[in-house]
RNA sequence: GGGCCCGUAGCUCAGCUUGGUCGGAGCGCCCGGCUGAUAACCGGGAGGUCCCGGGUUCAAAUCCCGGCGGGCCCA
């Protein structure tokens, strides 16, 4: 079955694009209200995985779903092309190490590696996307690499410029020693890391006392300065291994001293912080490290005790700090405040410089272990061990990060938080405790660096004169190639590197500063960037709030925090009104899928496996907004489900239209029923996707569908289908409800319902449309629904679940006649007609019934019911005859006949029997049919046999001529 | 250390906003059955202290507080 719906989809796409259906309907939506919205770009790093799948499908139901209410949908789907992503990418595929082999291996041929990469993969993705049956505008996406786009993302930085939030400045900062670029905050990724756990003690310069610290970077010791305590809380001098020790009263009074392995130790005296304040310690590495007496020469505030009551915490380490104002942004602070100096110490490597002294040409790591080494042999280690804890590493490469000083560029943005955060109180989450989450965000967002030492990006519009420092933000390509003269032909490095241009100020030689821009840029900036490309619109100023954009979780502090910040701060205007998140997918444990752990399952496979449409429907009716996804094939048997329901009603339905003829009058009330639960499902769905609750308006197709429509309704009709008139009524239901039905599911399943609109609806309904994505979203007959109905249909199923327990209990087949039903709940007596048939009995009553020999009854929430179970000749005979009817209409099928077929039936059996049936021939003809049934003593050939109260009766099936 | 989410039948999840028809669905399992839409399906059953402990209330899976466990994010 979902090998037939994998072949259709694959036909519908054909046809779809033969037709130019999705540019139709578009064409046919012009000058409609527009809906607003963007795409946020995937980075094209090769085959999309389920995380994309499931994103685009969730767009794809909204944006279907808004162009078949007449919205104008802005639908340009997106490429985030530069950046690290790309760039590590291409490293990994040329075996590079690190950005030195980048170097080697030459700029511009790297970055038309890059360029390739990028511009493959985006061809791979849209044929994926396409192949979900996502409906975006696929020919003309926005690529963040287009000279239009980049544009953009100038005028962006020349604006923050203007508007005096563009500066330069040296920080402390995450920097990838791998792919040697600054990171910003958005870009730390929190892992688990085994570090080093080093306690060691500093001498005090004029006592004979030490002060004992605690750090998990060994190699910071190199650039120590100061060491830092809390100027209120206490410390206390102890005598332990015979030495004096300071450290936080705190940790001692924890037991911190056990942990290091001091069994006896005495308090000898204890103060505040402050009370050290100012004494002068000798720096651990002062012979190995030269510089530092130098610096101890110059700034008498080098190699002492500070006190900090904002970064120090008693209850952390030794509660005394070490602090190296290069290593670490705290430190950092510190070390400005005190004037302390800012040596750099290591390269763009991680690698220890001159000043390093004995570490030079040391890696970080090597440094530590070295550090640890010296301070042993000089007998300052107390404890050396390892933790595991969280640390930043590279979102990219997964590289730990190294806290580097640098000079960087920045957009000033902390000073915004509280506008930020006032804005953001006007957006609209869903789920709802999403947007606490992003405004957490805000409040401690910082400083935005914007520079990376790297190659593939936007390159950072800046030009600086050698000369005299001047520099001048340029705000577009035309303004660069007024400047120099020159004509740009493309804006990436390493190209735009070579444009130089006299300096206005001093006349000497300006050259662009060599930084890429942090591609979250790219991305933050789409609103305006993409504005003459798909509106052909010039002035950036005029675009549109977005009604909504639709990523994931990850994305809280990557883009929907970058759209944000910048409009916020650029135009002072909300980027978007509303903000769906989705979670992460897993595998169906809940671990994370990894190649090495072998638990990776591509979109690709699932779609070649079975299809599209289970992939689509497992995703979206799955999980509910903000949380994670498992994936598992085991996991897809409900979608199945739905799926075959889906095909097999509108067969059914076909099979109606062929040989019946619509009746509208004189309905029943379990027409009226489905009539009024197809309207509410309308207006239900409707408020579910009008207020983005996807995955309720998926569950809700469901339920109606399997629950109602093919496991109730259908069910409870059969009998009626004998009679012609009654036939043409479930026919008239039926064509009502499933054409409603079916644009309903237009946008959870695109190419099914496509299928079904052409192959079954589009006749039935006498419909000119080629595809059901033209039709417009079903509105309610109000006039139709009831709920009172309703009610009383959720009392009937419960009524009949007890009659089938009942059955089941006494050995009762369904198709048997039973003699009475008895109903507690008298608000069932309208439908009484529905129950003797759905009860398969000869009467209902409506009273309560007592449990006897012939009355079994159950308890029920609509209260007791009860089924007679005595057996009278008419009830065998009539038992016998639908016994043996349902095995002829199997015989019948086996044989290829079609229902209209008429056949001969021959029977034979014990006398008892052939008696029995005497009384219900008509019935038994009319049930198999049957022009003629012949009872025999004995046959010739027999077809199969029919099991009846331990008589057997053999039958033949022969077509009437 | 802070914030958020999750913890409901063996598995995957609804229900929780607006306390009182639920203690539910699908899968799996056992048993039975149906079928001229169904290379399908249906019914019944077993099975849960709705993580634990308090509190509010006439009444709590649902609200409040405190734990425990899992996850994500941040520091």
């Amino acid at each position: 079955m979902l090998d037939r719906i994998r072949r259709w989809e694959e036909e519908i796409l054909n046809y779809w694009s033969e037709k130019s259906v999705y540019d139709k309907v578009k064409s046919s939506l012009k000058g409609k209200p527009v809906f607003n919205f963007i795409d946020g770009p995937p980075y094209p790093t090769g085959p999309i995985h389920l995380g994309h799948s499931w994103n685009k499908t969730l767009k794809d139901i909204v944006l279907r779903f808004w162009r078949m209410r007449g919205y104008d949908v802005v639908d340009t789907p997106g490429f985030d092309m530069h950046g690290l992503p790309i760039e590590v990418q291409v490293e990994k595929k040329l075996n590079f190490k690190s950005k030195t082999d980048v170097l080697a291996y030459g700029v511009d041929k790297f970055i038309s590696e890059c360029k390739k990469l990028a511009f493959t993969n985006v061809k791979v993705e849209t044929e994926q996307f396409r192949r979900l049956g996502v409906w975006m505008d696929w020919e003309k996406p926005y690529l963040t690499v287009d000279p239009t786009y980049i544009d953009g993302v100038w005028w962006t930085i020349k604006r923050m410029h203007n508007l005096g939030r563009l500066y330069q400045g040296w920080k402390v900062l995450g920097w990838c020693p791998r792919c040697q670029t600054v990171l910003a905050q958005h870009e730390y990724e929190y892992k688990q890391k085994r570090s080093p756990s080093l306690y060691f003690k500093v001498k005090l310069l004029d006592e004979d006392c030490y002060v004992v610290v605690w750090t998990t970077t060994p190699w910071t010791l190199i650039g120590n300065m100061v060491i830092a305590v809390h100027p209120d809380e206490k410390y206390v001098k102890v005598k332990a291994n015979g030495e004096l020790w300071i450290l936080s009263k705190y940790q001692v009074d924890s037991g911190l001293l056990k942990e290091l392995g001091v069994e006896k130790y005495e308090v000898v005296d204890e103060f505040p912080g402050r009370a050290i304040e100012g004494k002068k310690y000798v720096h651990p590495l002062l012979n190995e490290v030269p510089i530092h007496k130098e610096l101890e020469e110059k700034n008498e505030r080098c190699h002492t005790i500070i006190t900090s009551a904002e970064y120090v915490h008693v209850d952390e380490g030794t509660g005394c700090l070490h602090v190296a104002p290069s290593f670490g942004p705290e430190d950092f602070e510190i070390g400005t405040s005190l004037g302390l100096p800012l040596i750099t110490f290591v390269d763009g490597r991680g690698v220890f410089d001159k000043d390093g002294g004995y570490f030079e040409g040391k890696n970080v790591n090597e440094a530590s272990e070295l550090v640890v080494k010296v301070l042993d042999e000089k007998g300052l280690v107390v404890k050396y061990g390892t933790i595991v804890h969280e640390y930043p590493h590279c979102w990219r490469c997964k590289t730990p990060l190294i806290f580097r000083l640098t000079k960087q560029w920045f957009f000033r943005v902390k000073d915004y938080r509280d506008k930020l955060v006032k804005l953001a109180e006007e957006t609209e989450w869903i789920p709802s405790w999403a947007k606490a989450l992003f405004i957490d965000w805000l409040k401690n967002i910082e400083d935005w660096c914007i520079s990376r030492q790297r190659f593939w990006g936007t390159p950072l519009p800046i030009w600086i004169c050698e000369k005299c420092g001047y520099y001048i933000v340029v705000g577009s390509i035309k303004e660069v190639e007024e400047l120099s003269g020159k004509r740009i032909e493309d804006p990436h490095r390493p190209f735009i590197d070579k444009i130089v241009f006299k300096c206005p100020n001093c006349g000497g030689s300006m050259k662009r500063v060599p930084d890429v821009i942090d591609v979250w840029i790219d991305s933050g900036s789409v609103i305006w960037s993409v504005l003459p490309q798909v509106k052909g619109i010039s002035d950036y100023s005029k675009w549109e709030t977005l009604e909504i954009v639709l990523e994931g979780k990850d994305q809280i502090r990557g883009w929907f925090s970058a759209l944000f910040v910048l409009s916020a701060i650029l135009f002072g205007k909300l980027p978007y009104k509303r903000v769906y998140m989705h979670g992460f997918v897993t595998d169906e444990r809940g671990v994370a899928m990894h190649k090495s752990l072998g638990n990776v399952i591509l979109p690709d496979e699932v779609i070649e496996k079975y299809c599209a449409e289970i992939l689509r429907f497992y995703q979206v009716i799955s999980t509910s907004p903000g949380e994670d996804q498992r994936f598992g094939y085991g996991l897809l048997s409900r979608a199945r489900t739905y799926l075959t329901i889906f095909i097999n009603t509108y067969n059914y339905l076909s099979q109606l239209a062929k040989y019946h003829k619509e009746v509208e009058t004189d309905l029943a009330p379990e027409d009226e029923w489905l009539l009024s639960r197809i309207n509410s499902l309308i207006e239900e769905v409707t408020k579910d996707l009008e207020s983005y609750q996807i995955p309720d308006y998926a569950r809700k197709l469901y339920e109606f569908l399997v629950e109602d429509v093919s496991r109730f309704y259908i069910q409870l009709v059969r009998e009626r289908m004998r009679d012609e008139t009654e036939a043409g009524k479930v026919l008239h239901v039926l064509k009502y409800t499933l054409d409603r039905f079916l644009r309903l599911a237009a946008p959870l399943n695109p190419m099914l319902s496509e299928k079904i609109f052409i192959k079954v609806m589009k006749k039935i309904l006498g419909r000119e449309e080629d595809s059901v994505h033209m039709l417009p979203w079903p509105s309610v007959d109000k006039d139709k629904v009831r709920k009172d109905l309703e009610e009383m249909f959720n009392k009937l199923r419960e009524v009949l679940t007890a009659v089938k327990r009942l059955r089941q209990e006494v050995g009762i087949k369904a198709r048997w006649p039973c003699r009475a039903l008895y109903i507690e709940d008298k608000s069932l007596s309208p439908l009484r007609e529905v129950i003797l048939r759905a009860a398969n009995v000869k009467e209902v009553i409506f009273e309560t019934p007592r449990e006897d020999k012939y009355i079994k009854t159950c308890s029920t929430t609509v209260g007791t019911v009860g089924l007679d179970v005595k057996e009278t000749r008419e009830l065998m005979a009539e038992r016998l005859m639908r016994d043996i009817s349902r095995h002829v209409r199997a015989k019948r099928k086996e044989l290829g006949l079609r229902p209209i077929d008429r056949i001969k039936l021959y029977i034979a059996g014990e006398k008892e029997m052939l008696n029995l049936l005497n009384d219900v021939m008509d019935e038994l003809k009319e049930r198999c049919g049957a022009d003629e049934v012949v009872t025999v003593r004995e046959l010739p050939k027999v077809h199969d046999k029919v099991e009846f109260k331990g008589h057997i009766v053999q039958f033949y099936v022969e077509k009437a001529s």
